[in-house]
DNA sequence: GACAGACTGTAAGCATTCTGTAAGTTTAAT
DNA sequence: ATTAAACTTACAGAATGCTTACAGTCTGTC
């Protein structure tokens, strides 16, 4: 997991960088806006952490070329409170997440680490029932290899599942999982769904099956027990 | 894909060495800044691997000479942690990157294909799906062997899916990737884009295709998957 | 400058897919 | 056998995405 991180204050650049080593990143360090921008363009960045107070261009500045050449890559933000305008509060600005300094190294590996997470990002966590494969980082799905393709309403479900494999699901728990309160539909509606989920796995070739429980609900249950 | 490699510990060389070889590089070894910097001047190499850490010269005077002599060709530094002053940190010492030592060969590897891979450099960058095939250093796309004629827009959507490919794209992760901060489009605007560049990649005899997933976002599917 | 041509976003209507409801059928437990 | 629960199917309204036409912008050329 490789980064950059951009920051002018030397002092401050190394002690990060050695807890963000420790923790298992690769670490690029540059100190000028100029460097950033040279380096964002020649290497591939799994984030890129800024720090808007440099010396040579403007922070935003940066992080617009920044963006302009790595559309990809998640960027979070370093910046003091004062400097904290409104643009970047509501993460208008570009960047996907920011900090207010002074802060915590571990509230910056934490941030990396979630904005790694999120959509698109580098780092994922996967949820495996039998030869099902459910990527929660875009909530794709791959059965018995083959990604699959699934309705919204089939996905929550089956998210659903699979994050309580192995554990009894009842109609009421699954209605509150997947609809608001709000809109509160017929209880037949979640047996319809399953329906229909337990249909496409099944015409996927699915290993894990989705048995009823009567009168208490429904369990995935693993591959092998 | 030629590499000069400088390094005075003749066995931490021949270790490395035979690494090199083993990834398909050809590798010349020398081990005296003055032997650097004549066969520099002498052959031409598509890459340099220089360890500062030499007994006859200064190893950023080598660097130097190296750089007057091949302006164009890439140097990879690799130097003691304690050795890295804050110009090498900052790439600003005319290397396109450094290591620390001890270093991983994996990681030199890696390295060295990085910087190969930069703007001008020997390797390019290129994304592959199915038939088609984006050369990041140009910018420019192939389908099933053929050069083909794409606008900026669905070049910066292809090359995004590509970039993710197998993974699913949102609209607004989309909207995010191509669109400044000023200038936000309507989501349709998305819509039809995909819907151009889908046309053309049909028109064109592609292979891989890029599928919607109703309510979730867009996906390109790598043609054999 | 002026013009032609390509590019891109907007808007509107059409087409498709989803999803909950309802009604009838099947299943399992007592 | 009876009954309650769950399954299945068809259907219609809703949501979502596709497609097309159009207009504004930009580009390069004369």
């Amino acid at each position: 997991m490789r980064l950059l991180y951009v920051e002018d204050n030397e002092k401050l650049a190394q002690n990060t960088c050695a807890s963000l080593l420790k923790n298992g990143f690769t670490v690029d360090v540059v100190h000028t806006g100029e460097d950033a921008i040279h380096a964002a363009k020649s290497f591939e960045y799994d984030a890129i952490i800024l720090d808007l107070g440099l010396p040579d261009v403007d922070g935003l500045t940066v992080l617009k070329e920044i963006k302009l050449a790595k559309p990809e890559a998640p960027v979070v933000i370093c910046t003091a409170r004062d400097a904290l305008d409104d643009r970047l509060k509501g993460l208008n600005s570009g960047s996907d997440d920011y900090l207010v300094k002074p802060f915590d190294v571990s509230e910056l590996i934490a941030r990396i680490k979630a904005v790694l997470r999120r959509p698109g990002g580098a780092l994922g966590l996967v949820l495996e029932a039998g030869n099902i494969h459910f990527h929660t980082v875009d909530r794709s799905v791959k059965i018995a290899g083959k990604s699959a393709k699934v309705s919204k309403r089939e996905l929550d479900l089956l998210e659903l599942f699979m994050r309580r494999k192995g554990r009894i699901q009842s109609k009421e728990a699954i209605e509150n999982a997947l609809y608001g309160f709000d809109a509160p539909p017929t209880l037949n509606a979640i047996e319809v769904a399953t329906h229909r989920l337990r249909k496409k796995l099944l015409d996927l070739g699915a290993t894990s099956k989705i048995q009823t429980l009567r009168g208490i609900g429904y369990i995935l249950e693993d591959d092998g027990q």
